[in-house]
DNA sequence: AACTATTTATAAGA
DNA sequence: TTCTTATAAATAGTT
């Protein structure tokens, strides 16, 4: 933007690229910092140089925070479930030729991860598997979770339980005083019946 | 920045801060793309207007598999309390030199991942990129473990108190029967103290 | 890091 | 929003 335009494209002098790149970061963050102030707008920026250095930058707040409004934010605009294969089975034989090519791609991508050579994938084959393995990690996320979720129930009836029987017990001891003409007699029990405050809901 | 200077504040006029959103808005996002391919840089940017609708760029890749990338390089940045000083400095070059490394590692990895080019990776990088990428999970797991098993304790305890509650007021309850020498009474309370079986054990 | 000549971005007005 | 245009800012190339 000064003395001479610039090409859009990747500039290839290193040493130019570098200054370029600590002039601009810099603007950038400025600019952002001024929109953000300016017009009252919440902002995050993340940059990583080429060689993997982050400078970022949140505006009001931290980038925790942001980031966990994004998710929020981005989640409705995001997947749509989809189509959820309607046909009859006029495409059977297709389908089969699919999940074939599906089995490929996840052999492949088992080697490459685990095996023998670099066996080479490309762009969609990657992204193919990508999915599977997002996938995959979800269901062992969620046996555990569920695991734990009916230790947690199993834990919240019994305690239903005792508390009735802690009810029932408490009116017995009652009753029993009543009948016998005693002194009232007083239970030091610190009323355990009324601890609230779950860590989570459902 | 033209017909007129402007104080850095946050503009009152509703109307004039709108425009001028709209205006800066499009020039930061710019700014970022021309930053992106000017230097090689990733960047992501998100803005939320005042009134919280999100506007945002994630150059390369997709916006994910960034916040991803800067979650695991501001976590390794940021807790290192002080200076924790190991070695003298006799091999600080070469800790330098495999530091380096196993960052850029990660950062093929993580573009080879997530979206960028194929960075094509050795049978030995990737191993490295696999025990990241387990760790990686295993924190996100972990987090949310932890949220369980603190809701788990707390039941544990509760259990443990109504148990002894309960254990009190059965004493109660034969001692006032013995006292007052009734019939026993019986009360058909199913047991709950043996309710065993957990599920999992830590 | 500093210095300008230029290019860009943009504030105000329409 | 969009267009125009005067002017403020950013910055490419140089020192």
């Amino acid at each position: 933007m000064a003395r001479g335009k610039v090409q859009m494209k990747r500039i290839e002098n290193h040493v130019h690229r570098q200054v370029t790149f600590c002039k601009r970061r810099a603007g950038l963050l400025k600019k952002a910092r001024e929109l953000s102030v300016l017009c009252d707008a919440e902002i995050g920026v993340f940059i990583f140089s080429a060689h993997g250095k982050l400078y970022d930058l949140a505006t009001k707040g931290n980038m925790q925070g942001l980031i966990e409004r994004y998710m929020k934010s981005s989640r409705g605009v995001q997947p749509e479930p989809a189509a959820l294969e309607t046909q009859p089975d006029l495409d059977a034989k297709e389908e089969i030729i699919m999940l074939k090519q599906e089995i490929e791609i996840l052999q492949k991508g088992l080697r490459y991860m685990f095996g023998g050579g670099a066996a080479e994938m490309t762009m969609d084959e990657l992204l193919v598997l990508e999915k599977h393995l997002e996938t995959w990690i979800y269901q062992i996320r969620s046996t555990k979770m569920e695991i734990m979720l009916k230790e947690i129930q199993l834990l919240r009836s019994k305690e239903g339980m005792l508390k009735a029987a802690n009810q029932y017990l408490q009116d017995k001891v009652e009753e029993n005083i009543q009948i016998a003409n005693f002194a009232p007699v007083t239970t030091n029990i610190p009323q355990p019946l009324t601890i609230q405050n779950e860590i989570f809901q459902y």
